[in-house]
DNA sequence: CTCCTTGCAAACTATTTGCACATGT
DNA sequence: ACATGTGCAAATAGTTTGCAAGGAG
């Protein structure tokens, strides 16, 4: 799972038959590039490349990805915003899981080991070969639990340090994507 | 987390200012009685019930799975095949994990207790409350490894096994939802 | 020079929403 | 009574696909 050059992308792609193009070979250097724990959605991804005139219809995009973690080259990861994010498959140590409270959805990022040494055992279990494991927490936040969850919270009620947070890591997203 | 009743369900909805409708009994009342195991999605549901002369309207059913997931009722559940699944939230011992092969879409199902813990730990060390926990294994099966993944693959392979267990997944979703 | 790949626009799927009417509390 | 919930149809978001033109091997 070292880096991939464009030398060993080309390799591995005409091994199956497909092709090496400036739109995969842009795709890869832009993942080779992010900052560690970041992760680009199809459409992030599209404005990022949009904004450097280096634009790939967003189609191209859809495919590509979808491509690259076929080959295992890139991870997909289902957050809870309700669409795919991507990012290098590296698998250890940069991996980590998320526990996300299902009344506010506000959502923590944390690591461990020993989740990964379970996957290892069920993969070698059924005779698999391990690329990515992700675990996801559902649970309630200390807030909601301090307003009475189950019964005594509001319907509209949200967390309020989720807001900030939310507000924050946008602004984070605008700057990444300059 | 014991079995709802309506009467139960009416007084954790009305602490919330929600009320219990026919709707949301029936709906509750199809999942207390869903074979240990099963889950249905949205239109499943929907299916399910109009085939019983109950029809409940499909935003009616999004509405209420989504309002009885965020109250810990129901479990959502992220499958592979792109859209969410819901069953009754009864924690532990009922709730698996899923193993995917990213060649060919081949599920395994498998529980394992100590995940579970490690979500307990985490959720403990941030002072959450644990609802549920999935994790999700990203690996290649034995039959794409035989094939010579990564690289000698083609485009369109799949492994043989598969057609043959999904169609087998179709006939009892269909006997299911009659 | 063949077949894969791209870009565009249109199609699609799962889900959400606005609104008028109906219904629990 | 009055706010919440329902059903319908239309809107939306994310993603996929058909097709003609372009480009890699």
């Amino acid at each position: 799972m070292s880096p991939y050059t464009a030398a060993s992308l080309k390799a591995e792609l005409n091994s199956r038959g497909w092709r090496l193009t400036p739109q995969r070979e842009k795709i890869l250097h832009v993942f080779q590039n992010l900052p560690r724990g970041n992760h680009l959605s199809a459409e992030e991804l599209y404005n990022l490349l949009d904004g450097r005139d280096e634009a790939i219809s967003l189609s191209t995009i859809y495919r590509s990805v979808k491509l690259m973690a076929r080959m295992g080259i890139l991870r997909e990861l289902e957050l809870a915003e309700g669409h795919k994010h991507y990012e290098l498959n590296q698998p250890y140590p940069h991996h980590h899981h998320h526990m996300v409270c299902i009344q506010c959805n506000k959502t923590i990022e944390f690591k461990n080991d020993s989740i990964l040494k379970q996957s290892l055992k069920q993969t070698e279990k059924e005779g698999f070969q391990l690329i990515d494991c992700q675990l996801t927490v559902m649970a309630i936040c200390p807030e909601a639990l301090r307003m009475g969850w189950p019964s005594a919270l509001p319907s509209n009620w949200s967390c309020t340090r989720v807001l900030s947070e939310r507000m924050q890591q946008e602004h984070l997203d605008n700057e990444e994507a300059n």
